[in-house]
DNA sequence: GCGCGCGGTAACAGAACGGTTATAAAGCGC
DNA sequence: GCGCTTTATAACCGTTCTGTTACCGCGCGC
């Protein structure tokens, strides 16, 4: 697990890197804005962590030029009383923002629930009831099937059903999770999407039996 | 989604209440300690905001309260520059905080990445004497009978109902929960969906039982 | 009786929704 | 460039949902 840190203070880039290294995870630094989109281009980080005052780019130009092509996490730093920077910065896509100062132990806390509700938690195969999910390979497999090949969106879409697997999840959500974005007008490609992975993994993809439609509302994939 | 807020400003009440209200949550108020905790012990909302100065029981005595028994997320209003308040709100385990004045937008944008952070996103059914609202599934339980699919605007109105279950509720209040808008003409809307929601909920919609008519105000779900 | 307001019911048409198919555009290895 | 896969856009169809219109019955004041 990969994680991005952008803040222009050494001393608390050095902490954080620190603790999260402790943690596991694998940490990137930059110090400043352009570095800090640099970097995200070129290791493509699972989660990224922005202070909002840097120099070169401010975090919400970093966040903004991230969100244009990526819906990975985003954390926002901020001082506190600083409102309009953080309503701003929640707009502009960010995930969760915390209150400098702050101590590691909450960070990490954050950062964790972040991974969590992003479904990017484990790379490892993934498996729910029938389901087997291996994320490296783009590959399911279904109950003792042979596998079968993913794309990247049939992939994340199946992700983020099986980190829910059993509960609803909303359309809205899916777009924002797959795609990123939430133009409404786009419950097309959801549509598209749905249909294609029913394509692969449903036994009979006119009947479907995993991957289930709640009108109204979304998908929920079945397990038991 | 229900928010609980007390503040024993009626006027910032008013003003968040609507606010919230036109966001799509459900509104419960409060205007003093003892007030809120009750209001918290009968709605069991899903996030609570809490002034930090009221009369009866601080902020701070509601919120040890509620935190003796649940773990939902809790927002402090509090007076910028008093910061031992804060820190003493923090410790009682308050989520987060906001310094007043605020605008509502901040409000929401701050209250969408706490509800997000505690992961309240998928509401829980939520039960009330005979009904059993499932919001993520759209559909509703009555008794032990097999559960019935609701339409997004059932919903809603059931939602409303159901939030304020026991009491009468006034046709221009649901007109504007629901359709968001209050032309009086659209009294038919209402008796259209108050008669297809009693088609699926009630034994004999000819002779209702649970969602009764109040002749000239509105209408209320009966719970025992 | 009559007219009137109010609530309940029925019926219908347009809109919205979900599934499907077809076709165009983009991406990528070669 | 070429061919293949993946993704986006559009159109069509059947079903469901929603707004509208109309009508019925009841209570009430006149």
């Amino acid at each position: 697990m990969k994680i991005l840190i952008a803040d222009d203070d050494r001393d608390l880039l050095g902490l954080i890197a620190f603790a999260l290294t402790q943690a596991g995870y694998l940490v990137v630094r930059a110090s400043d804005g352009p570095a800090a989109i640099r970097a995200f281009e070129e290791e493509s980080p699972d989660l990224v962590v922005l202070d909002i005052n840097m120099p070169g780019a401010s975090g919400f130009q970093v966040c903004e030029a991230i969100r244009v092509k990526s819906r990975v996490p985003v954390m926002m730093l901020t001082v506190r009383g600083e409102e309009e920077d953080l309503v701003r910065a929640l707009e502009l896509g960010a995930d969760d923002y915390l209150n400098k100062p702050f101590s590691p132990r909450t960070l990490l806390a954050r950062i964790k629930a972040l991974l969590r509700r992003a479904g990017v938690e484990s790379t490892a195969p993934l498996a729910v009831g029938q389901v087997t999910l291996d994320v490296d390979e783009h590959t399911v497999r279904i109950g003792d099937g042979a596998p079968v090949r993913l794309t990247k969106l049939e992939l994340r879409l199946l992700q983020m059903l099986l980190a829910n697997a059993g509960r609803t999840v909303h359309s809205d959500r899916l777009l924002v999770q797959v795609w990123g974005h939430r133009n409404s007008g786009d419950r097309q490609l959801l549509k598209q999407l749905v249909h294609r992975l029913r394509q692969k993994i449903e036994a009979d993809p006119a009947n479907p039996v995993l991957l289930q439609t709640a009108a109204g509302s979304g998908y929920k994939l079945i397990v038991e």
